[in-house]
DNA sequence: TTTAAAATCTAACACTGTTAGGCAAAATTA
DNA sequence: TAATTTTGCCTAACAGTGTTAGATTTTAAA
């Protein structure tokens, strides 16, 4: 009856509340601090209470990563609307994923395995430098006169290291490998980033 | 003396092992295997030791970030040397980016943050599929009929994914903020993808 | 051979995810 | 209403983690 439906409710209000508690410690302290214990003091219970409604631990994260794909879905969803040609939707469905990352950061971390490493990069460790210094560097060497700027070599360095890092990754995370598509779409990006800086 | 330097190179050696170790460990059972105790296990001897020579776990792992990247630039200078125009030098580079990615997997990992999603993505969960599959539509829409094969659509589908998702993975993990880089980037990309889709 | 120093270990602390078992309140049944 | 069952929640524990302090053994110097 009635009583039941409560019950209900309150189940499910827990479970939210565990999944927003979650989100809010890895808001604040990232996800190395995520933990079951801080999670149950968020929702003022002990942490074996938690398991009534998770199995464990990945399961909160693949049920947040859920919530991440249906958020990401509607904020395509709504952009889209924004457009009338086919052209314009798809970059505006484009962007949204793009700010979509930023918006939920932490839901995008978790989604795509993205984290971020160990400590501070910026040591200013020499050798950290040298590879993007290499590709840099010939890059200038290609560039026309008229174009090289450091601006203009910056964008088209950014542009080489996103596709390839991004097929990178994209293989890395989902581990399905189809070996002619990356060799097509890395082939394809390359050259027409070679001649989009010649030409 | 002599005594002195041997010992000062069993300490390299020990030093050398724990990282050696490490990679092993991480290459068998994934990073999320890796704890000092195993560590000293494999090198037989206790965990503190380890401490006499790196001053945590953290710089066990910025090592191997910093020899990562000494071991791509290596690689990329020898493929550089493999071709005697810039530009075939320049894709030759960026392939060797690429291949190494793969051949030192776990070190590309640790140098760029990109960990294995908790657990098996292909749980077929359908929220999952909706963001690609609405991009994957429109891609569909806007490519001429005579063009249009799953084959193609998948390709650029990649390549967008890639750039927009490289995009992100860097500004994520290297915290470097650079806004009008990454609208040019982005916008370059975009633009150029719907583009070539449409000629 | 005694003494100083270096190398290594054990034990512990505070944390982690997770499970088993118990206690008390609530709901159900007689 | 009284007895019984179910539910909700907690404490305690286990095995693991990174890390530190202190004791102990081994090596080197006097």
């Amino acid at each position: 009856m009635s009583s039941k439906d409560r019950i209900q409710k309150i189940k499910e209000d827990t479970r939210h509340n565990i999944l927003r508690a979650s989100l809010d410690i890895v808001k604040e302290e990232g996800w190395g601090a995520l933990s079951m214990r801080k999670i149950a003091d968020k929702i003022d219970y002990t942490a074996p209470v938690i398991y009534e409604y998770f199995s464990n631990k990945d399961a909160i994260l693949k049920e947040l990563t859920r919530i991440g794909y249906v958020k990401l879905a509607g904020k395509m969803e709504e952009a889209r609307e924004l457009s009338t040609t086919p052209e314009g939707q798809l970059e505006a469905m484009w962007l949204a994923y793009w700010h979509f990352a930023f918006a939920y950061k932490e839901l995008y971390q978790v989604m795509y395995g993205v984290e971020m490493n160990c400590c501070s990069i910026e040591n200013s460790c020499p050798d950290y430098v040298r590879p993007m210094n290499m590709l840099w560097d010939k890059i200038e060497e290609i560039t026309p006169a008229e174009k090289r700027s450091e601006e203009y070599i910056d964008r088209k360095y950014y542009s080489f290291w996103s596709v390839v890092h991004g097929l990178i990754s994209i293989n890395l995370t989902n581990q399905i490998n189809r070996d002619e598509l990356n060799r097509e779409v890395l082939k394809d990006a390359i050259s027409g980033l070679i001649n989009s800086i010649k030409n």
